[in-house]
DNA sequence: CGGACAATTGATCTACCTCAAAATTGGTGG
DNA sequence: CCACCAATTTTGAGGTAGATCAATTGTCCG
């Protein structure tokens, strides 16, 4: 039963925080009346770069987007993949200088909702305010559980993880089902991610095409053996702190 | 001028948040009124377990500990170190379920906050909640960082750089000076945090004592070329996001 | 003085990298 | 509908940072 909030643009942003948190019907619509500029930016562009002093938050509203941070010698780790939903920077209310950038993956529709606020909406609705912490927290178990992959895991390990990890998290908000998902990335953005080069990744991705585990073709991914995939990642899905699953 | 708040046990505490952000009178008074029953722990002993549900926050009142997480084979990756005036489990009080491991790396000592008390206080004093809650993004921040380091540094690089930032930590509690601070760690709890066996560790930092670098004696680091690490290992402190210096 | 743990050394191995070229794909304009 | 371009994927060949395994030495401390 779709209701007039589901044609609501920050209707994702409810949408993400239900599948992690349960909100009141006063929660609700005071995210739903939060202000917001939206603007659509082209794949691969800056939103927020490092150093940067943003006196706004950054809603996907579409498309996908990552963090990262670059080194010498044109060194790139990406720090996580975002989706609609998701608010990338949503740290910069605490923390006022960006340590790291935020851009573009694809073509991105993105609304940006001012520090103020949203301070407003935390002052008066403390629920809320402890929503938004929790949301910041469950980033953070995904960058330990990256820094698992990244230090410990073997490449195969890694992207069967990472696969795993990003098809729950777009289920979670409806984005992804029956073991397919979205995937538009490059393998070099994967291997930025993983901390490995492109061509170690295509080697590995066709190793688990051979296999029979996975299916990717331009941008869909398909998980053939979910439970395969899960065991050689020992993948745990615990740390994503999902509270239930989006209606669809 | 000592004031009697100095030989309060969770004034470590006080110390580590006026590193980060600032507090007032009352919020002091606020901290150093939580109950707090404090224990000492052998070393290598687990203070809370993936997969628990604690009631109560940790914070370390002396001696040092870390976050890490279990892979088969005996793969351990440590997720962070902490020193007195961190709560390492901070996160406990919005994330019900552990994803990680905490436990200590020498003897420690460690009061234990009940998280109703916590949640009292941050409902009491919003200011200090915004404070928490920007420990905890700092707490992300250093996650985000190490990440590139895993992912995108060399070995010597890693060590470089996991250096500065203890000494800067611990510089900021008043826990070291003058570019030395301890490090009572081993090399194979150095390679777990860092991704590297301990054999290539030792190898490493024989060859950044053959370079006048660092001095590393028993738990005692000197960092001997400060400038010079913090430009091989590209060492920018923003990310610790830290506010001022402790008074010592 | 002995026992346990940590650091060090040596030898060998390998997962993954780098560089460079070729093939494929998807989008675009004619 | 096709030809074309740029981006991406794929393939090949060779190289290396760091792993593994197995001693040996050093250190701390009761």
């Amino acid at each position: 039963m779709p209701s007039a909030s589901d044609h609501h643009s920050l209707y994702v942003l409810i949408r993400k925080l239900e599948s992690i948190a349960t909100l009141s019907t006063e929660e609700r619509q005071a995210i739903l009346s939060l202000p917001a500029k939206t603007r659509v930016l082209p794949p691969r562009q800056d939103i927020v770069r490092d150093g940067d002093k943003p006196s706004q938050c950054c809603l996907l509203l579409d498309g996908w987007a990552c963090r990262y941070k670059l080194l010498s010698q044109g060194r790139r780790q990406i720090l996580s993949f975002h989706v609609p939903g998701d608010i990338p920077d949503l740290q910069s209310l605490h923390l006022h200088t960006m340590d790291h950038s935020l851009g573009t993956l694809t073509e991105a529709t993105i609304a940006f909702i001012p520090h103020e606020s949203l301070r407003e909406l935390t002052a008066r609705f403390p629920g809320l305010a402890a929503i938004l912490w929790r949301d910041t927290l469950i980033d953070a178990a995904i960058f330990r559980e990256w820094m698992v992959g990244l230090g410990r895991r073997s490449a195969s390990e890694r992207i069967a993880h990472v696969f795993c990890e990003m098809y729950l998290k777009l289920e979670a908000v409806g984005l992804a089902g029956d073991h397919r998902c979205p995937l538009p990335i490059t393998q070099t953005d994967l291997g930025d991610a993983l901390g490995l080069s492109n061509v170690h990744v295509n080697r590995v991705l066709q190793e688990m095409r051979g296999k029979g585990l996975i299916t990717l073709r331009g941008s869909a991914l398909v998980i053939e053996a979910w439970d395969e995939l899960n065991r050689v990642s020992e993948f745990d899905p615990t740390y994503l702190h999902l509270e239930k699953r989006a209606a669809g």
